[in-house]
DNA sequence: CTGGGGTCCT
DNA sequence: AGGACCC
């Protein structure tokens, strides 16, 4: 009785419908952001290359035939007259991903990311508290509906399904209005059907699926490839068992299935055949490591590899100071030559690094961290090479990992200081992100920089508002459902961290990233200096010499980036309010 | 020259 | 440290 009924539960725990999952995809994801970048694009094809390979490109070139990870030389034949640009650095895609996902944060802290373009919301809370004090609201399903709805499931996932389809609706038109990008989403009950159901209207389109379309979505899918989790390994050996179609993995022996690829996967494929995945959807934190990589023909002589791993660190400790944390340890990563195994095989080597190079108050005036750095990737890399004999490498990599969170406690001016950028750029993201919302409403936007952090507001709100009793005046759902007519901002409250950014912005109505050097302590500046601007190359870039203290304000955002970059900041950010004060 | 990133598991 | 997976 009771035992029976739990076990159906457990039993039926991938394939019950008591979440709802968004998943958002933004169309051609870079192609996008090139197109952000210089408008005038828009209209032509264009192509985001890497190295040979066409990485994607906008709906104009598509129109051609141009596909995705085509090979550039195929691209130009079938669309000569295809705009490239150049999509090996990352940096700008990294800041528009960075900028979607806390947009879409606002509606729920279960935000996860795969890649750079796509995002999955787990959005069940907000759905039930929108059914719950909007009872009597509209039903109807924003976009597409996968397949049919003749027969209703009575669990209840029909109404939520609906909610969440509004949601989605608001998440696309927020995404597009305040970051200009534009993205396809799926709603369904989990992580894989709301994956598989958002691709199956493109570009620029939502679709939702409800139970009863589940199956002939599975059906659908063209090969095993295309469900998420079989790679290229798995699908070969499923292939050897004579399976290639969703139908033929359904309906395949699970002992048999077992025996090829192993009890966990097998019972996981089993599963996800029939549209059942219990995935929760894992807020996607800190990375694990922040590495760079670079392709190229040949290198066969140290110094190469030295010069190489050198451009490649400089960029890295831009990237490590934005994050904010410092590594535990630091890895190499070489592809050797080797025209029999066509696939990438790679080697690596790390070693853990003292964090002492990255802390304040480094002893030593000769030796910086960058030298010491170089030296161990340089000692990593003899482990893997011997260079008493020939080689050749198509790849070299580096990257930090096992991170610390910096100290925060009163030890080290430095530590804060260097938090402080970091929140003060992730807090850039946000006035932009808000701009449009704010703009609707309170054309007297003093004080942007006071507005920034609540798009936080929300997670939160609902953490603390377990109150019992009924003034439920500000929960997520009255945000998303009323965010063309209220205010974002009413509710702010400052935080230490705000007020600390604040002072250091400058007074002249300049971007909020501003930083006027010569208003900070001698003290912070050598730190400042040590920590981040040791590489030699960097602080020619930034018009600075190692024995004479800037005088001018920097932007650490500006000076970094490119000047097409610039345009794209501009523009989102160019209502970023008055010059205030 | 089939990219430049990431994740988790073994 | 490598191998699978994801984009």
């Amino acid at each position: 009785m009771e035992d029976d009924f739990d076990q159906t539960l457990d039993s039926n725990y991938g394939s019950s419908h008591d979440k709802v999952i968004v998943h958002l995809d933004a169309d051609c994801f870079y192609a996008q952001v090139e197109m952000l970048k210089n408008p005038e694009l828009r209209t032509l094809p264009l192509g985001v290359q890497q190295k040979n390979l066409l990485v994607t490109c906008n709906y104009v070139a598509r129109q051609f035939g141009v596909k995705k990870c085509m090979l550039v030389s195929d691209a130009k034949r079938l669309c000569p007259s295809l705009i490239l640009v150049k999509g090996e650095d990352l940096y700008d895609y990294r800041q528009m991903s960075t900028k979607m996902t806390l947009l879409l944060q606002k509606f729920s802290p279960l935000v996860e990311k795969l890649g750079l373009d796509e995002n999955f919301v787990d959005v069940t809370q907000l759905v039930a508290e929108t059914l719950k004090s909007d009872f009597a609201g509209s039903r109807n399903v924003e976009g597409h509906i996968y397949g049919d709805i003749t027969s209703r499931c009575d669990c209840g996932c029909y109404e939520r399904l609906c909610v969440g389809s509004q949601i989605a609706s608001e998440m696309r038109k927020q995404l597009k209005e305040e970051l200009g990008v534009t993205c396809c989403a799926g709603v369904a009950y989990n992580k894989l059907l709301a994956k598989l159901v958002c691709s199956t209207h493109k570009p620029n389109q939502q679709t939702t699926l409800f139970p009863a379309g589940v199956s002939d979505l599975m059906l659908n899918l063209n090969n095993v490839r295309s469900l998420p989790g079989i790679g290229h390994r798995t699908s070969e050996i499923l292939q050897s068992l004579g399976i290639s179609s969703i139908e033929q993995l359904q309906n395949i022996n699970l002992e048999l299935l077992e025996h090829a690829l192993g009890r966990t996967l097998a019972e996981r494929l089993k599963k996800l055949s029939v549209g059942a995945d219990d995935m929760v959807v894992k807020p996607t934190g800190k990375p694990q490591s922040i590495g760079l990589e670079d392709g190229f023909r040949k290198i066969s002589l140290e110094s190469e590899v030295k010069d190489k791993c050198e451009v490649l660190l400089q960029r890295l400790m831009i990237l490590l100071a934005e994050d904010g944390r410092i590594p535990g340890a630091i890895r190499v990563t070489v592809r050797k030559y080797d025209n029999s195994s066509r696939y990438s095989h790679r080697e690596s080597r790390q070693c853990n690094i003292p964090s002492s190079l990255f802390l304040p108050k480094v002893g030593t005036l000769s030796s910086n961290a960058h030298n010491k750095l170089l030296t161990s990737i340089m000692k990593l890399f003899h482990k893997i090479i011997d260079i008493s004999k020939p080689f050749h490498l198509t790849l070299l990599g580096v990257a930090f990992t096992k991170f610390q969170e910096r100290n925060t406690g009163k030890g080290s001016i430095t530590s804060f200081l260097v938090k402080d950028i970091s929140v003060q750029s992730v807090m850039n993201f946000q006035n932009i992100s808000l701009h449009g919302v704010e703009a609707m409403e309170c054309s007297s936007s003093k004080n942007a920089g006071k507005q920034s952090g609540s798009t936080l507001n929300y997670a939160d709100k609902s953490g603390s508002e377990s109150e019992p009793e009924p003034s439920p005046k500000k929960t997520r759902a009255d945000f998303w459902r009323g965010s063309r007519k209220r205010s974002l901002t009413e509710s702010d409250k400052d935080s230490p961290n705000k007020h600390r950014s604040s002072e250091l912005r400058l007074s002249t109505g300049e971007p909020i990233n501003e930083v006027d050097f010569s208003k900070l302590s001698d003290g912070i500046q050598e730190e400042l200096m040590e920590s981040c601007m040791s590489l030699p190359s960097l602080t020619d870039k930034l018009g600075i010499s190692d024995n004479s203290t800037p005088n001018t304000s920097m932007s650490i955002e500006d000076n970094f980036q490119t000047n097409a970059s610039q345009k794209l900041w501009k523009r989102l950010g160019s209502n970023q309010g008055p010059q205030d004060q």
